[in-house]
DNA sequence: CCCCCTTTGACCTTCTTTGACCTTTTTCGT
DNA sequence: ACGAAAAAGGTCAAAGAAGGTCAAAGGGGG
């Protein structure tokens, strides 16, 4: 049982496929899938939002539109800008803070944050030095290795 | 007395014999079975557990389903027993062998190697047996994660 | 007889769909 | 120009449609 929901989604997203950008009219969509005009709202707000690498802008009145456009993901000078700031030693913990804050701002797919944390993360434990050097310079380099990851394929 | 549960359990096993992953409904099955809802869910969970090899994956709300997923254990063990064996110290050059020798298997995804190799991987330089110990445990727990990363992912 | 695995049922949480009503923008008649 | 009507789209809450949880009752084998 193929949800409405589902059926609207896929549609807009084939759509952009196409272009990097579509715009639809509320109105005409719902009478399409035969729905209420306000199921699009919802596809709109739980399908692409920011969060999921898209942005919707829209107008009322007459010629109004609605256009959802996928948003640029590769944050690739952000990263590295964190990158070339990174301390030159780094506890654990101090680790997993900068890599949760780039997954949080999408800079990082959740895959990679995880397998940055399990080379970097866990538990504070007694260090020396030089320990912390080397997480700090791991983590960069892991870093540097996402961001050009981003630059190529362009991440959904 | 076959028992309902066990009933149930090769129903799914047998729709799973044919594709990977079914998809159910809970209570068109609870129906079928003439059961509670409910029990659906204790076979599930008795018996479609990520240790038995399987993934469950479910939806709630209108056209919400159940699937089931059979997880490729071979690439999981496979990663896992590499990285059971790995010594307790790795030079560089090292890593780069057991993480490409991974990739070329099928393994790892590429995206995967190389996050890898850019946190163990790199020219050999002199190195204190520390260094070595540190890069061999920080390999192990990256490929741990990859393992459990793909018991995560559907097999189709 | 007891313990552990099953089965059931009452109640909860999440997600989807619809409809009534609101706001903004444009168009059109005077 | 101005105001009303038309043309979009927005909001929100209620109803509906799944699935989830948990604890208590049932049953069988040792």
């Amino acid at each position: 049982m193929a949800r409405l929901c589902d059926d609207i989604e896929q549609f807009i997203l084939q759509a952009l496929r196409q272009s990097g950008w579509v715009e639809l009219q509320r109105n005409i969509l719902a009478a399409q899938f035969s729905c209420a005009p306000s199921q699009i709202n919802y596809v709109l707000s739980t399908r692409f939002t920011p969060a999921q690498g898209f942005r919707v802008e829209t107008r009322r009145g007459g010629g109004g539109f609605v256009r959802v456009f996928r948003i640029d993901r590769s944050r690739v000078d952000y990263v590295q800008r964190v990158c070339a700031q990174l301390p030159i030693r780094l506890a654990a913990s101090q680790a997993e803070a900068v890599v949760e804050a780039l997954r949080k701002d999408g800079a990082l797919s959740s895959a990679q944050a995880r397998l940055m944390l399990a080379a970097v993360g866990g538990p504070d434990r007694e260090e020396s030095e030089y320990a912390q050097r080397m997480r700090a310079d791991i983590l960069s380099r892991m870093l540097m290795c996402a961001a050009k990851e981003e630059e190529q394929h362009d991440v959904r």
